[in-house]
DNA sequence: CTGTTAGCGCTTTCAA
DNA sequence: TTGAAAGCGCTAACAG
């Protein structure tokens, strides 16, 4: 059962007569050793395969130069983006990264802290969205002293550290630039009313429609049918799919559709294609987050731009700060701006 | 520096007089401990928040029940489904994944593999493209006991399982199907001529080129300009359409195109755009991979899928077989087939 | 039921 | 230039 014995240390310093120590020290390159023995224990290293046992070092050290990102829904290329900017943040820094994934459940979650927690990293940055079990544990965890830092998760905490998008304004400017090309009638694909609470973009939507006295029309408003719970990438899509239906068979079908975010956009763009409607003639439609496959879809999505790159940096930052210091710093947060960018789904060129 | 110290067993043991053995038995609730001593005990690790240290027990246990995926490229979504897979399977039998990424670098894929050691996973399952450097001391690291199977990395030693999909055939059947559609004049962008050793759906090409014979005009097969090394998941669009575009510029330009893979094909196909020419009637196009985004270009792409989940799903039984088995299991290769999937890049319906 | 002893593999500190 | 001792935080094994 148990993997074959390493070679340690104490091995090499036994076949060669020496002490332990002295290995060390070749094998650290600090101290002073004389060439000839220096000479003799990298050989035996060689021929023994010996490999340092990093574990041991990081009991003694009490740091381990590495930090973990817990991360949902993977699938999605925002994310994959997200994790590219934190690893090179922290690779500047002479810190490694760990990615965990928790796609489905506060289980997940946990199950990556504590695996986390477990090998020491030096800090963690969570990008998962927020469950009570998981926020549980999570302030344990933070009040172990370990350093933390979330990305876009609904999470308040002393001593946590938070970046996220503007979620709010960015629901609001893209349901505002329906309203602009004159839409009255507009759907949002991919959260229950209900949940106005916790997912910004659907407040940002019911905030614009407000503003511009236009009544709310609760069907307009489409999730679906199980609870939300950390929905990975492509299943979203279905969901748009799913979503769309529903609302092209309302006996008054929106004219616009602002969906939760790009997949859910472009499951929503095949069920329109599928009814035999034209976009944005039919009907216009506005996604979240700007991944790369928005501009290959026919028409080309409007959506909103997230700056991913920048909020893992930030991150990032912020966690090294906290490693760093030796004092806890005051919680700071930072809300970043996103951008419209306006494609062929909501208006055509010329 | 230092992060603020944690609470150790001892600590707690030593506040309330008792030994640290006992409340190792309360916190990992085996032995006998009277209902007093524990609740006692557990009060004190609540109030003291005190977390076990998983490095010193795993120091005591020798084993982690955690592996480590060492992934390039992980801006493609096949990477994501690959590491979902592998997670998926190493759950169930009770194991932890930590990711590392290595994007860019032999450099890169060598931190990954030494973190990986120094957090002495149980085992290591690597699937970035092969290297010199970092074979060298995979070799090392395999030497030294820790189990290790490569996912379509070319990298033959003996202890190290290997799965990769069959890109030989892959190629060739792409290949096949552009000949089959009439097409002589065939491209190839995404790699050099002289890659054709070590990239196999460039082989592929090769050999249903011969078999019709038909002759290699090697100004059909167009790469990058730099050293193709560890090319991250986006920028090989850009290789696609600047790939293209130098197709296109030929006196006599080639009527199909197979691209290395799907992203590579989408910016080809940006590129044929560009030029007005219309696909597949000027230029048909073949990608590999069958990414989501595959479905939705305009027109929707041609390409061969491989069993992203399925390899996932075995290299990480092979792994959790390393792990088990007391005796080295002889190495296991296992070349899974791909499917080609004909979409309208290559032939109009009806 | 609880405590003691020893030691995982390494490094820090001090002594030779 | 090298070695010996102690201990990082925890747990297996044995003793009380």
């Amino acid at each position: 059962m148990a993997k074959k014995r390493q070679v340690t240390l104490t091995d090499i310093a036994a076949t060669l007569g020496v002490a332990p120590m002295t290995v060390s020290r070749v094998v650290n390159r600090n101290g002073y050793v004389s060439d000839e023995t220096r000479e003799k224990v990298l050989q035996a290293v060689k021929t023994m395969n010996y490999r340092p046992n990093g574990v041991a070092r990081n009991l003694k050290r009490q740091r381990t130069e590495t930090v973990g990102l817990v991360l949902g829904d993977i699938s999605n290329p925002y994310s994959a983006e997200l994790a590219n900017a934190v690893r090179e943040r922290l690779w500047s820094s002479g810190y490694n990264l760990f990615i965990c994934i928790s796609e489905h459940s506060a289980t997940e979650d946990i199950t990556a802290f504590e695996s986390l927690v477990d090998h020491n990293v030096d800090g963690i940055i969570v990008a998962t969205r927020s469950n009570e079990e998981g926020d549980e544990h999570l302030r344990d965890i933070v009040d172990s002293n370990m350093p933390v830092v979330v990305i876009g998760r609904d999470f308040q905490y002393e001593g946590v550290d938070h970046v996220a998008a503007d979620n709010l304004t960015g629901g609001y400017e893209a349901t505002q630039h329906l309203i602009d090309l004159g839409h009255r009638r507009i759907g949002f694909i991919g959260a229950d009313i209900k949940n106005r609470g916790s997912l910004k973009r659907l407040q940002g939507y019911l905030n614009a429609l407000k503003t511009h006295d236009i009544e709310v029309d609760e069907r307009l408003v489409t999730g679906r049918k199980e609870a939300i719970s950390g929905v990975p990438g492509y299943s979203t899509e279905k969901m748009g799919y799913e979503g769309m239906k529903r609302l092209l068979s309302l006996p008054n079908p929106p004219t616009a559709v602002f969906a939760r975010n790009d997949f859910t956009a472009i499951g929503a763009m095949t069920a329109i294609k599928e009814a035999g409607l034209g976009i944005p003639g039919d009907i216009a439609i506005v996604g979240f987050d700007d991944i790369p496959m928005a501009t290959h879809t026919s028409p080309p999505l409007t959506t909103v731009r997230q700056p991913m790159r920048l909020q893992g940096q930030l991150a990032a930052e912020m966690l090294l700060r906290r490693i760093g210091d030796e004092e806890t710093p005051e919680r700071k947060e930072r809300i970043l701006n996103c951008e419209l960018i306006i494609r062929e789904s909501t208006v055509l060129p010329g």
